[in-house]
DNA sequence: GTTCTTCTCAACAATCATTGTTGATGAGCA
DNA sequence: TGCTCATCAACAATGATTGTTGAGAAGAAC
């Protein structure tokens, strides 16, 4: 992600204004390395500008991501996930409480063969582990010693 | 995808009856190398059973993926995509026409090192190819490859 | 600073995929 | 045969997202 003043500089390039809600988006999406949900951004961003609307978030989080500043998932958690994290990288996706990690392997040998895929021109690859994240799965199972029946 | 009659055994061993609705089902999916969606499973179905509802559909495609029997996809093209083939492969979506294709290769080096991941436990591994099928990838580069219109 | 343009907001409606609900009818299955 | 469940229709509701409106505020160019 780049700097807030990147953006705003990308911004004004472009003929966007720079408001102030604008910029608290910026930072707040600068700021973190999660993978939030525009409902998410718009939570952060209330708490210190009451009369943001969620509108305006989206607005805002459709512009980057169409300027490529921005990359919006959906990893089937139900709603867009927009990641700040510009690096080529895969996901990690909890399916108990849909939390996301970043997985930074790079998977050499992933690839279409040749004769495969039929004439398909190739532009992303994604990779999604689906499974339980620490935390879920520690709480999913309370007896770590289960018994046999 | 397991055989009519076998789905058939399957919904009398659990309690669930087997009607006509659900029997036209069986067959669409049985038939269909495809990706269908609800809808298009709803469509197909329609032909020759002007009355089945919607809701049936869905019911019906919920049950069979719960039971294990159907894959439910999740692959950002809007609407879940209930994929039959139950053996593992991966996708290849395309971005303008939603269309999707298998690819039955195995990658045997794709998985979470040790130490990443920081304790997750994998359960499935989606591997998405995104670009263009071969027809929408000539269609936008009319003046590479003339077609007759 | 002035002016022009754009952004933001609020409030609301609409979309789309999907699920819930209801009550009546019909049919599967033991 | 009879009990249970499925189906249907029609409608409402959900949740994420986008469209629309008009008014007010503010960025940006001069």
């Amino acid at each position: 992600m780049k700097t807030p003043e990147e953006l705003t500089s990308l911004f004004r390039a472009r003929g966007l204004k720079v408001t102030p809600q604008r910029q608290r988006i910026f930072t707040i999406l600068h700021d973190s390395p999660r993978h939030p949900s525009a409902e998410a951004v718009y939570e952060a961003a209330r708490a210190d500008m009451p009369t943001l609307s969620l509108r305006t978030v989206y607005q805002t989080l459709n512009d980057l991501a169409s300027m490529g500043e921005l990359a919006a998932l959906d990893l089937g958690t139900g709603a867009t996930r927009f990641d700040p994290n510009l690096s080529p990288h895969h996901h990690l996706v909890c399916i108990q409480c849909g939390s996301i990690t970043d997985l930074h392997t790079v998977f050499p040998d992933v690839a279409v063969p040749t004769g495969a895929g039929d004439g398909f021109t190739v532009t992303a690859t994604e990779i999604v582990f689906r499974g339980r994240c620490a935390s879920c799965e520690a709480a999913r199972t309370p007896e770590l010693h289960p018994t046999h029946h």
